[in-house]
DNA sequence: ATCATTTCTTAATCTATATTATTTTATAAG
DNA sequence: CTTATAAAATAATATAGATTAAGAAATGAT
């Protein structure tokens, strides 16, 4: 199991020891899946938290009309899963489904549970995990109310270049809350008036 | 200082002994604001999180055409805090003002750093709490692309019925994401077709 | 290579919500 | 009780973004 991105990740993070490092490595399960598979499926309980090590996934809730909307997109050295099916053990409101070949570390929820107990250091590396991730998240809730779609799309190019490349505008679009006609329209405009 | 709410709420999560409880208050600043004072201003760094015992604070952030956009409300036995920057310590996007008078409880940034290290319980205690509040801040975005403002504002009244009665209806709509007018519109519209 | 499917673009029309302006109601202060 | 001020309601007009439909590119499978 390739574990250097992870533990790299980690050290940079809180420092573990060598003998911390194997206890760590040793629980946790090395999973690949093809583009489209899906890492949770809404409605199943999330039983992992997911780092990725290649690939890509998407984050999706279908709504009553059979609507997508994207909340996030994950890439190498990122983290996956439905953070509120996983600390709450019910079921997911969101889908997690690859849009590339992805290969990932799955933190099972009653292994972070030991883990916490024997790398105390865990606790405050999770802690921190989800504090950045709050942050994102809420300066996402600002950029939904006070930009524009196109100062939003604008806003993810800048953010995240290497995505815009690899993931299909319907998608972007559907994260940034619009129609992927609308997208189309923002890009064209962009183009002639520079 | 009443410390009673703050206690009963850490325990429900983790449990302290009473050798810990009295460290931790120890450590603790009781404080008193007035309806319109700011706990935190855009700007300036945000040295504490604090956990609310009466009152009501809004958090907002004000763009460059001087408009505000409030992105929570918090009451009795709720924290707040420009989470961003007091994680990061650099200046903060928002500003917590109090719309009631309002007394809480500060626990500040480094001495929160000194009691993770005396109640290592305290890591896995805000663990949590940072965990729940990024799964709500999910839903808002979800909700912010998935509903109509109709919906959005049925949906707040639902989850937050308390707070419908004691904030003003142009800072409601501000949390909605639409104008005072537009909510009016709404609400007009509720009473005809009921 | 060819055909099918997925993705992207363009354009016309439509709708939810914004903006502006005015009036009414509630709250507070003298 | 009266006046000043803040908050809420109403209404007319404007706009960002949705919807629908049709065609063009790109991608992938046979």
């Amino acid at each position: 199991m390739k574990t250097k991105p992870l533990l790299d990740y980690i050290n940079n993070i809180v420092n573990l020891t060598p003998e911390e490092e194997s206890i760590l490595v040793s629980k946790l399960i090395h999973r690949s899946y093809l583009k489209n598979q899906f890492v949770v499926q809404q409605g199943d309980v999330c039983k992992n938290s997911c780092f990725i090590l290649s690939g890509c996934t998407k984050t999706y809730n279908t709504d009553k009309e059979g609507q997508e909307h994207i909340v996030m997109f994950s890439i190498e050295d990122w983290w996956t899963s439905d953070m509120g099916s996983f600390i709450t053990q019910t079921p997911a409101d969101y889908n997690v489904q690859c849009i590339e070949n992805t290969e990932l570390i799955q933190f099972n929820y009653d292994i972070i549970e030991e883990l916490y107990t024997e790398i105390p250091k865990l606790e405050r590396f999770f802690r921190k995990i989800v504090e950045r991730a709050l942050v994102s998240s809420q300066k996402r809730i600002i950029g939904g109310f006070s930009l524009t779609a196109k100062e939003r799309y604008l806003a993810f190019k800048k953010s995240y270049p290497e995505m815009e490349q690899r993931i299909p505008q319907y998608m972007i679009a559907s994260y940034l809350g619009i129609t992927k006609e609308f997208l189309s329209k923002i890009k064209s405009q962009l183009i002639q008036n520079q």
